[in-house]
RNA sequence: GGGCGUGUAGCUCAGCGGUAGAGCUCUCGGUUUACACCCGAGCGGUCGCAGGUUCGAUCCCUGUCACGCCCACCA
């Protein structure tokens, strides 16, 4: 017995039900995960929502939706693995704990244990404090701690079944042994490597960042039209980065492209910096664009990084990584004059570099006319706010160019809801253009877990990086010494030096399965609940979070990581965008579960499919309030009657029908549930427990009561009141995924076990020939009656003194059937029914006279 | 430029080969002891547009327009 049956109360309310069985669930371990094998077990991947400020409406309509299958399978009898990580790894973290606790990570200090916590919030004006990785990295955990408490508290309101002795984190002590050791298995398997080589940079956070973290955005700019010399000869480019001029190796055109053949291979010297350049032919060069002709840098673009490759240019890189140009003037650039000009841009700003060399361009007449300005899309970091620029540097990648056609393969293998998400994925895997990035050069992170040994002139020796043993991680290389070395010979010749890098947090959270099912560490763990069932997530981080798990999956165990994923849409305002916290149009997820109620919030997120975008509705969750209210009251009405005799068994018609009617509802229900339908089968249940209400209820009323003296023995009253405690019973299974709440509520007022461990409902009913139609009359008998009463404006109580029905024969005996449940719930005095050719069933309804006599209703 | 999705009642959406559906809104009516956080009835649509297939098309095909998203291009 895991709780106490509560009593029906006087009258049932929704308000204070959320904090009850959160409460009671959480005493009663009713979610908890238990043990079984991997057939029984329904794995559930959940995405650890950012930690690093507010849970929104977003996420509550997301995670429902999971959370509607999870109950359903658990249910079903599966054993529910569905645990809940936070993700409080990573850029948002950092930039959240600079921001709250005014500080700034400078890894040259030394760590200063018992650190006192800077005062919250920083005064006013103040300058960032200074504090070491180690003591930032503290002050991050320190505020992901009191965030994830908060978040909890909403998840557990909203009534997540999630078990929550099974949460993980993205930065705690498993994920990152986890994840060192699949990077050093990589590294092993030659599937992680490093190399040097020109990267997307993001200058404002100082770090390299990868394809699949880029976005692009609108920025303003404008045309340059710039001059090449060759002898007396000029030639134009369009250029919207004139900065970059040092940085040119070469002017670049099609092939094709008569208006440049006679240049190929010859040379021309840069305006103001006099460098040398040739001039090639290369595929990748637009004709139409711009004068034709590009001119190709070290780096302005991707394109420019195809070049400098294929054609093997010289690199002349001028921006350094905090996106100044560099003291050192680029190898070629050596005349005295260009030396001078270059002098000029060191330490300038990319803008501020681009206004001096535009100046420079007037000053020897090679500007030709005024830029004209232009508008056009820049990459950016996703989270970044300055263009990325790129820049060369030794990064660490995980190879994934080499694995295309298996990760397309494995694609093919997995289940996608809805199946058109599908082609995103593919469409993204198709478009790789390099390796994943996954170094970063920040501080909180899981750290790359490497050394390098220092050579006699302390450089490190980058391609003998010394690698711990699996069993000594997680390390961190900044504080901890790789075997056979000392601390006291970091950082100094024939010593040894950690990487500073630590890794992207995809590279971490591409293993949450292999982080909460145990890999490695939990062998009978793995393999009840690896490979996962289901992977819930957002159709914007297919190209992320769902790429690179598949990725890792593969690598690790050569398998899916999941066999199911479902992702959902995104949550519009009423005008149709896109909902973000700067349009400032945001709800917080508290005040609208306090509002609404849970239930009701669940309700309208249930109402948005797999993949839909959805519109923030709270005209819905107040629908779902009243669902949830009729639930309860009509749990009330049931339970009022008196419990069936133990012999009673259903023997009207009515009640067949009724239940037959359910019978069709579980079995839909069940299929479009298993199908992550879970809209269409809430749609159902709802439609069908309308008509119960509206129409069965009140058909059956007077006989389940029991009009008789000896009423208790009529089994047409012990039809009825089997059949609606039977009734009742299903429907509130059937809600209990959407409206937890309020079914475990109902449920307690007559069971002791919990409705969200009891069994899913199964079709049972042995239905009785003809009877599946007599509700469906009976509600068209209805229906006509209360048209007429309506018509003529009186009270639905108005007698009847004639129903008279003409239809076809067959009609007669289930009419007959009927007949007590409808006189009484149409307080109708004398039913008569004439047999005609007519197919369908008309009414003549004659109310009692006490004023306008007669109204009549066809249907 | 490529791909995907969506266009059905004022609103939010279901239906996807056989006489247009639900809820909300609106109008009218109802002190019916499960529920006024309620109940009943009604108004409301040439199913984006144009062709085609079919006995028959909202549903299938082709084209087209509009909106949204993803990807690519970014000299």
């Amino acid at each position: 017995m895991s709780g106490e049956t509560r009593t029906v109360p006087e009258r049932p309310s929704l308000d204070g039900l959320d904090q009850v069985w959160a409460d009671r669930w959480e005493r009663m371990g009713t979610y908890r995960y238990v043990p079984a094998g991997r057939d029984e077990v329904f794995s559930i991947d959940t995405p650890p929502p950012t930690v690093s400020g507010s849970l929104h409406v977003g996420h509550v309509f997301s995670y429902t939706h999971t959370d509607i299958v999870a109950r359903f399978q658990r249910m079903c009898g599966k054993h529910v693995f569905y645990p809940m990580g936070w993700d409080d790894n990573g850029l948002p973290t950092e930039r959240r704990v600079q921001n709250y606790y005014g500080v700034r990570c400078e890894p040259s200090l030394p760590y200063v244990p018992d650190m006192p916590v800077p005062d919250v919030p920083p005064a006013k004006g103040a300058k960032p404090v200074d504090v070491s990785r180690r003591n930032f990295v503290e002050l991050c955990e320190r505020l992901t701690a009191e965030d994830e408490q908060a978040f909890e508290h909403v998840w557990r309101r909203l009534g997540l079944s999630v078990d929550w002795s099974l949460t993980y984190t993205t930065i705690g002590e498993r994920a990152e042994r986890v994840s060192q050791r699949s990077f050093v298995r990589l590294l092993h398997a030659g599937e992680a490597y490093q190399a040097e080589a020109p990267t997307l940079w993001d200058v404002g956070f100082r770090t390299a960042v990868a394809q699949a973290e880029l976005e692009d955005r609108e920025h303003a700019g404008a045309w340059h039209r710039i001059a090449f010399h060759a002898g007396g000869q000029l030639v134009y480019v369009e250029t919207t980065r004139p900065e970059l001029l040092p940085a040119c190796v070469a002017l670049i055109a099609h092939p094709d492209d008569e208006r440049y053949a006679h240049l190929f291979g010859t040379t021309m010297t840069t305006p103001v910096f006099g460098v040398p350049v040739p001039v090639l032919a290369h595929p990748a060069a637009e004709p139409d664009r711009g004068a034709g002709i590009a001119m190709c840098c070290t780096f302005g673009d991707l394109t420019d990084v195809q070049w400098w490759r294929e054609l093997k240019l010289p690199a002349r890189a001028i921006i350094g990584r905090d996106g100044r140009i560099v003291a050192q003037a680029p190898d070629g650039l050596d005349s005295e004059p260009g030396l001078a000009a270059y002098q000029q841009l060191v330490g300038a700003t990319v803008h501020t570099a681009k206004e001096r060399v535009v100046a420079m361009l007037r000053g020897t007449g090679d500007l030709d006319g005024e830029p004209t300005k232009t508008v056009r899309p820049v990459k950016f970091y996703e989270k970044g706010d300055k263009p990325l620029e790129i820049v060369s540097s030794r990064q660490w990648f995980i190879r994934s160019i080499a694995h295309q056609d298996k990760l397309l393969g494995r694609g093919q293998e997995l289940t996608w809801h809805p199946s058109y998400m599908r082609a995103r994925y593919e469409d993204w895997v198709r478009g790789l253009n390099g390796d994943w990035l996954i170094s970063r050069q920040r501080y909180f992170g899981v750290p790359v877990p490497v050394w390098y040994p220092l050579d006699a002139a302390g450089d490190p020796a980058h391609d003998e990086p010394i690698v711990p043993a699996e069993d000594t991680l997680p390390v961190d290389p900044s504080s901890a010494c790789p075997p056979g070395y000392t601390e006291d010979q970091r950082g100094v010749p024939g010593g040894f030096l950690g990487d500073p890098d630590v890794m992207d947090t995809w590279a971490t959270s591409s293993l949450s399965p292999q982080i909460v099912c145990g890999w490695e560490e939990d062998a009978e763990r793995y393999a009840q609940t690896f490979p996962m069932d289901l992977r819930p997530q957002g159709h914007d981080i297919i190209r992320t979070w769902l790429f690179s798990t598949v990725l890792r999956a593969e690598l690790e165990s050569g398998t899916l990581p999941w066999r199911e994923v479902a992702l959902s849409g995104w949550i519009l305002d009423p005008d149709r965008k896109k909902m973000s916290k700067s349009k400032g149009n945001v709800v917080t997820p508290l005040a609208l579960l306090e509002q609404f109620s849970s239930d009701a919030v669940r309700y309208w997120a249930a109402c948005g499919r797999p993949g839909t975008d959805t519109a923030f509705d709270q005209g819905k969750m107040k629908i779902g309030r009243r669902l949830a209210t009729k639930l309860l009251n009509a749990s009330k009405f049931v339970l009022g009657f008196p419990e069936p005799a133990a012999t009673a068994s259903v023997t009207e018609a009515l009640d067949w029908s009724m239940l037959t009617m359910l019978d069709e509802v579980v079995a839909q229900a069940t299929t479009q549930l298993e199908r992550f339908e879970y809209t269409a089968a809430l749609e159902r249940t709802e439609r069908f427990f309308w008509q119960f209400c509206d129409d069965y209820l009140e058909l059956v009323k007077d006989r389940a009561y029991g009009s008789g003296s000896d009423s208790a023995a009529d089994p047409a009253t012990q039809s009825a009141r089997l059949a609606l405690r039977s009734a009742l019973s299903v429907l509130q299974r059937l809600l209990a995924p959407f409206l937890p709440f309020a079914t475990e509520e109902a449920w307690s007022w007559w069971h002791n076990e919990s409705v969200h461990t009891s069994p899913w409902p199964t079709t049972t009913s042995t239905a009785q020939p003809a009877a599946d139609v007599a509700l469906a009359v009976a509600s068209e008998v209805i229906g006509a009656v209360r048209k007429a009463k309506s018509d003529s404006k009186r009270s639905m109580k108005h007698p009847v003194e004639l129903l008279h029905v003409h239809g076809p024969a067959r009609y007669q005996q289930l009419l007959d059937s009927i007949s007590r449940d409808l006189t009484y719930a149409g307080n109708i005095s004398e039913i008569r029914f004439d047999p005609t050719d007519a197919a369908q069933l008309i009414f003549d309804v004659e109310l009692a006279q006490d004023g306008p006599g007669l109204a009549s209703a066809r249907r």
